[in-house]
DNA sequence: TTTTGACTTGTTGTATACAACAGGAAGAAA
DNA sequence: TTTCTTCCTGTTGTATACAACAAGTCAAAA
């Protein structure tokens, strides 16, 4: 449980329970169309309504629930049109972070790389939707570090929690064969480091875009 | 006063009040570093804390005021390095309006542009700082329907408020020439309509480039 | 005069009671 | 059986009392 966050204060606090819950749902343990109860979470992490709808009310603007009076606070769903928009935006963002404000990566990021790296080669044997969504998201939050353009990593962050659990439902029901991305997913961090090592920030960013976008093409080619 | 918002229900009524404070914020009703009060302005739009502390929070969100415990509600301040961040991202952002999902602008938009066309020119005689203000947010929600790109139009607006005060307050105290801006900002709306007549909507995204680039040059001209 | 400390006031943060609302269950009428 | 009404339950939205906190004020002591 997340009964760990009883000794942040203030701020902190809701922030880890707007991370949890986010996490949550991005992991399909929440899937779309779930029905959310305030109280229900509010009792778990040891709190009243108040700070949870705080939370909720975040989560909302996010694009992630939606409340309805009266019902009930739902994990939203996504038609494919919608998801084609925020993909399309995220991949111009993406090529952004080579562009402006990147960050050259010290010792200690290529040290993480290699851990996520390892991770990523082992998924490719013993992986499970969850356990690559996790090193997905871990991968994502490592590779925001290449900007330092603070209002870019933002809307980045909003559009990739956004966009990925839709994707995954979506590969899940298309069927897409999950070895084969594993496998995709690893060569595209091998390919990453490689353009890390010469330092050339424009040709990760670009890396990255080429991913993405074939990511998003093949799950529309399952899904027609 | 805004009681005229009591017709309207639910979250249409949070909508209004969120949209009346972030106007004030940016006509500098409430400048930088002011304090607002939750009680004050729960009991002018004739509601109680919790709905405008709902609003609160997602104007904190979007970075435009924060709360403190046991001080105030304050409006935020920018430093010249943040402004610029967001500045150059907004630029990109409004290139992006060109590419993703443009929108061919109907007869009743060109009949809003060439008003707004008319009130620019008057602006440049009889023009103040904050009738410009007004009139350049509702030229920019005006231009916004220029694309299709949902995401995009949100973070673009999220962006757009956020640096437009910020722009205001250090323009009036660089001292810079209000009604060269005023010149300036009729020619551009003049260029734009030009583009739109021939359908360039490649164009008409890289006039507003030109000149939100060319703003923020002038501005840092002048603060140096 | 300076400093220290208690006090007062005003603020945001939290908890909770109540209102408003949606939807299903149960029963009666057709 | 079908349909309609009524009630019940659970939910989110709102109002409000109280806790936690910050900062200024004022007086007393050094």
């Amino acid at each position: 449980m997340a009964e760990l966050d009883s000794n942040l204060s203030g701020r902190n606090r809701l922030e880890a329970m707007h991370d949890e819950l986010r996490q949550r749902i991005c992991l399909l343990d929440y899937p779309p169309g779930m029905r959310l109860s305030e109280v229900a979470l509010a009792e778990e992490f040891g709190t009243s309504r108040t700070p949870m709808r705080r939370v909720l009310a975040r989560l909302e603007d996010e694009g992630l629930v939606q409340s309805v009076h009266g019902v009930g606070t739902l994990v939203t769903d996504a038609n494919l049109r919608e998801l084609e928009q925020e993909y399309r935006l995220r991949l111009e963002l993406t090529e952004l972070t080579g562009r402006l404000d990147p960050v050259i990566p010290d010792a200690a990021f290529m040290e993480n790389l290699d851990r996520l790296i390892a991770r990523a080669e082992v998924m490719i044997t013993d992986g499970t939707p969850q356990t690559f969504t996790q090193l997905d998201m871990d991968v994502f939050q490592a590779l925001l570090h290449l900007t330092a353009n603070e209002p870019l990593k933002q809307v980045l962050e909003r559009l990739y929690y956004k966009t990925k659990r839709i994707w995954l439902t979506a590969a899940i029901r298309a069927e897409l064969d999950l070895t084969e991305e594993f496998r995709i997913f690893h060569h595209e961090l091998e390919a990453i480091r490689l353009a890390l090592q010469s330092q050339d920030m424009r040709a990760v960013a670009q890396i990255q875009c080429a991913h993405i976008s074939m990511s998003f093409r093949r799950l529309r080619q399952h899904n027609d």
